[in-house]
This record gives C-alpha cells, sequence and structure tokens, in this order.
DNA sequence: CTGTTAGCGCCTTCAC
DNA sequence: GTGAAGGCGCTAACAG
C-alpha cells in the first residue's frame, strides 16, 4: 500500500529549495523567480503533488467554501436557485458544498454542525419547514461566518435576506384572472403555517378586495403540495359549479387539476382560467394553457450569493432584505 | 471583531486539565473518568466550543466524507440517486459532498481536484457526456481513495461500478407491447454516442428479433431529451400512420408525445401503446396510460455507497461490475 | 528573491 | 486515567 503522499517538503528535498519557497511557488506568488517557479511545478508534476486543502485552510483559516443548506434538490425551484448560487460562487473562486435539510429540523441542524466544523466562510440557508429556533444557527455568527437567507426569510440577528414578493406574484396572478372576467376565483393554497403560502393567500384575497370581490372560505382550498391534490381540488371545483378561475400556488397541483378538469370536458381555458406557478420547464409543454407567474429562481441564487460573498470578504454589514419580484407569462389571455 | 474562536486549549486552560485529555474527552474516549469527561463536556458547551475538522482530519488523514459527482442534480432519477447515496452514507457515520458536472468534462476535472484535495475518502460519480479521458481520476487511485462509478459504467483501472442493465429494461419494454400485439412499434431513443441510449436500442432491436419483427430505420427516432422532441416524434409517428406501440427511452418525449397525440385524436393506449421510463413522480399522475420502467434509482445509491464505504474501510478489492434490473409497472394493459 | 522559524487545532504515541 | 511532546501539511512573518 506504498501510496502516492507527496507533500511540498518532497518537492523541497528532491530540488534542495526551501518548503517556503515550494509553498509560494505553488500559490503562484510573484515573490519567486520564474525559473525556479518552472522547476518546482515541473517536480510537483512529475511527483504527482496532489495539494493538501486541509492543511492550507487550517492555516489560512479560510476554505474559500460556501455551505448551502437546501430543503429538496428535486425541487426544480431549488435547483435553479443552486444553479445560480454556483454561478456566481465559482465566478468569484469559492466551493459550494450543497447540503439537503429534507425539511427536518434535526437534519437541519447536524448540517449545519457540520459545515461550521468543516469552517465554511459563509451559509445560504433556505430554512425546512420545522424550523422555529435558530440555535443551530448562532454559532456562525459568534464564528463571523455570514449567513444569508434565501427564498425563506427568517428574522434572525442581523442577517441579510433574498426572497421572492409573495404578495406581489399572488396579487399580479389573480388580478389577471379578475381583468379577464373572473368572478368566482378559487385559490389552491399551500399549508397555511407556512408564511410563503400565507403571502400566497394574502394576494389573492388583496387583489378580489381591490376589484370589489368577496372572499369566501370554500373558494380556499389548502394543500399539502402533493401530487394527487391537484385531482381531488379539481373535484371540488367541478362541485361548486360555477367556478371560473383558478389561481394556483402550487404547478404540480395546477397541472394535474387541468388533466383532470380537461378529461372531463372542461375547456381551458375558456371556461376556467388558471394560474398557476411555473416551477418546471417540462410544465409549459404539457400545459400551454397554464398561464404561469416566472419566478426570480436563478437571480435569487446569484443575489444571495453575490451578498454573501460580499459580507464574507468586505465585512459588509446585512443588508436585512432584499425582495425580488416575479413576472406573469401570459401563454393565453383569449379567456371567453 | 473579538470572535468566539475556542480551541481544545481554551477548555484545557479553563479547567487545568491537559488538552490532550480534553480531545479524549470529546472524541468519548473510553480512557477518560466520567466525572472529567462530563467537566469538560459543560465547559465546552459554556465556551461555546465548536470542533475544527479541518484540523481534526489533517492529523488522522480521514475526513469522514464521500465525494459525489453528478450531472444535474436537477434530473429526478439523479435526485433519487442521491438520496439513496445519502441515506447509506448518513448511517454509516459520512457526510456527502455533492457536486454537479453539468455533462462538462472541464467542470469534471476542476470538481476531481478540490475533492481531492479536500481529501475525501472516496468518490461515487458518474461521468459526463463529455468525459473520455480518465487522468483527472487517476490520483484518486493513487492516493488509495476509491473510486465507484454509478449509473455510467467505466472501465476505469480496477474500480467498482453499479449500473442498470438497459438492454434488459429495454427489452421487458418492447416485449411488453409485442405480447400487447402492437407490430408497428416505433421507438424515441436518445444519443447515440451514449452507451445507455445504445443499449436502450439493442433491447428494443433484441425484443424485435426475438418476435420476428423487422427494424426499420425509420421507426427509430433519436432524440437530444428536449421538451420539444416529444411533440416533433409525434408528428413523425402520426405521419408513418400505422404506428401501434412506442417505447420511449425517455419519459419527458413519451409524455409530451402522448399529449400531442391525445389532443390530436388518438387514443392511448388503445390505438398507440406506450412504455417509457419513470423518471419524475409526476408522469405518472399527468399520464396514467403511460405503463413505465420503474427504475433502481433510489437502490444504486444505496449499494454504490455501500460498496465504497467497504472499499474505504476494509480495504476490499473492487467488484468491478454490478448490475441492477428495472421492472416494468404496468398500469393499463387493455390495448385493443 | 529565498530561507528560517513558528504555529494553525487537533490527535496520538509514550510515559507515569 | 492523565500529562508531555511532537507532528499532520501548509503558510506567514521576519530576516537577509
Amino acid at each position: 500500500m506504498s501510496f502516492n503522499k507527496i507533500t511540498i517538503h518532497d518537492i523541497s528535498k528532491a530540488l534542495e529549495i526551501d518548503s517556503s519557497t515550494v509553498s509560494r511557488a505553488l500559490n503562484d506568488s510573484p515573490r519567486v523567480s520564474k525559473k525556479t517557479k518552472a522547476k518546482i511545478l515541473a517536480k510537483a508534476e512529475e511527483l504527482g503533488y496532489q495539494r493538501n486543502s486541509l492543511a492550507s485552510n487550517l492555516r489560512t483559516k479560510k476554505t474559500n467554501t460556501i455551505g448551502v443548506v437546501v430543503p429538496r434538490i428535486s425541487r426544480n425551484f431549488f435547483s435553479t436557485v443552486i444553479a445560480g448560487i454556483e454561478e456566481t460562487a465559482h465566478e468569484k473562486g469559492y466551493n459550494v458544498v450543497i447540503c439537503q435539510s429534507l425539511e427536518s429540523l434535526e437534519r437541519e441542524q447536524k448540517i449545519a454542525e457540520t459545515l461550521l466544523s468543516n469552517r465554511v466562510d459563509g451559509l445560504l440557508i433556505s430554512i425546512s419547514m420545522q424550523t422555529t429556533s435558530y440555535n443551530h444557527l448562532k454559532p456562525f455568527k459568534a464564528y463571523g461566518a455570514p449567513i444569508v437567507f434565501y427564498d425563506r426569510p427568517c428574522s434572525f440577528e442581523s442577517s441579510s435576506s433574498v426572497s421572492i414578493d409573495d404578495i406581489d406574484a399572488s396579487f399580479k396572478a389573480t388580478e389577471h384572472l379578475i381583468l379577464q372576467g373572473c368572478k368566482n376565483i378559487v385559490h389552491f393554497g399551500g399549508p397555511q403555517e407556512i408564511k410563503l403560502y400565507q403571502n400566497r393567500k394574502k394576494g389573492y384575497q388583496n387583489a378580489l378586495e381591490k376589484h370589489g370581490l368577496d372572499y369566501a372560505e370554500d373558494y380556499f382550498f389548502s394543500t399539502k403540495l402533493s401530487e394527487k391534490d391537484g385531482i381531488a381540488m379539481a373535484k371540488k371545483v367541478l362541485a361548486l359549479g360555477n367556478v371560473d378561475g383558478i389561481y394556483s400556488a402550487n404547478d404540480t397541483a395546477a397541472i394535474s387539476a387541468i388533466q383532470y378538469l380537461k378529461s372531463q370536458g372542461v375547456n381551458i381555458p375558456k371556461d376556467i382560467a388558471v394560474v398557476g406557478f411555473n416551477n418546471d420547464p417540462i410544465s409549459a409543454v404539457i400545459e400551454p394553457s397554464l398561464t404561469t407567474i416566472n419566478q426570480p429562481d436563478f437571480e435569487m441564487g446569484q443575489k444571495a450569493t453575490t451578498i454573501l460573498i460580499n459580507e464574507i470578504e468586505n465585512n459588509a454589514k446585512p443588508v436585512e432584505s432584499i425582495v425580488l419580484v416575479s413576472e406573469l407569462i401570459i401563454r393565453d389571455s383569449s379567456k371567453h
């Protein structure tokens, strides 16, 4: 098992050059002559030297790594945010460590501990649905590692957060239906313990109010975001009889609802117009009649990362709360 | 900026107990009396001590971390594999670092370098579509860090690989259509530079051959796996006129094709039966008429991780190639 | 430009 | 059971 574990000292010995010079050369320091630099790099290559970042990071107290905590990578919304995070991070010379909390506080706590013990320079986190206490995040601040909350804002000490204006997006969506002439608009909502879904409901109510329409309890359906919810709700819609508009806070539900309604002979969007979130690129292909709310997800990843790196490198103070705005993609306005 | 950077020495001083004992206590060594252990843990808590894994990993030459390279986390297939990987890894006390190559060799190389320099104990990798040379993986072996290839096998030195028997899955899918009475079966294939899609085509051809059906070039459509391919292919199917079965190597394409065909008045599965891959849980809801091939994706993640950890911990020699088998989920066999 | 010295925070012999 | 000493691999003063 004589494995190849070459250190700068091996290069140093082989060349009879001090290890500190070797270190400088490997870090492309300007304080080493081109000639020796070349010699060192050649020898490193020859011996199959592989830098040990653990040692280097320990010494410099910097890992150039950002920890990212995400509820679930498989959700298209989040994987797009991650893409934005990675783009900006790599651009600025940072690595990214992605961890899934799976909406579990316990996992989130464990993740936080590992990330901190591995001394990430900063943390980007979208807290789990279960998270109500933030003790597991305090050590980061105590260590001088900034935290930026994305998507799910959170009033925790002084930390930046980047999120989407959900009330505004919902308001736009609902108003769009109203302006098309809808009078009986149903809202497929999400779990009301979550701020996000509270806000979406609020935007819906605001739009109704502005246009003099009444809010009715039985026009609000709470879903658990499962795939089958759409169908169940579509059935309720049919039972109500007079529904002419649906604003869905969840694309999965909206799509299966449309599918079901169509199979029952309902004409979408003529009979019932639908607005939902376009979190899945495939939904546009599958369901072109769905007017969608386009969320600035990628942009959110970029923005959050930019803010975080600024706090890491320049000790910038938190910007508190940045809110991004969604836009409506209207594919079919031929209602009525 | 007086940040809280407590080390074992701070605890050591505060308690007048040597740092080596503190270290032992924090690692729950049996060679420390319960009493001092309790005292140390209490003090650690009190001072807000946070372990520095960089130092500890540097010293022990073990990170208890597995590097995972995945082409794209947003693909449902891969995120399920990752779920399997994480389950097994965490069970056995390992952390997981997930990196996306985005099908780029250049990124894959950079990722490999960072993972190795951070001294992951082993690597799980599904190589990018661009990858043909494996020089970036050699240093892992030189370092004694085992590699396990998952999903996209790869003959690289002696390394284990876990993959799915694609020929078998395709054969089953096609045979299922034949046994239902289909005679003119089209295959929606993937890029033929990729082994996976070659194999899927081969399984399709094998089934035709076994049942005495001819393979026709114009019944094979090569897709680039984009969302729009399904519709384009559905149009070709209609142009052919006599197609009564579709075996799709890609669920996205299959679903949009079905949607399009239905919109053109085709009865699925009566007129044309379809079998595709169920890589997206939503597809089952959206398109219940799609008979699906259920891939052992989660299982693959678990298996690959088990093998890797075994190689890491017991220096087990590679098992070369493990092949997992898919099963068919028949939702509607009422063809004709 | 290069070498000397010291130490990041932790763990692990080896003593006692 | 606990302490003393040394070093994992690298880098950052400080010299010269």
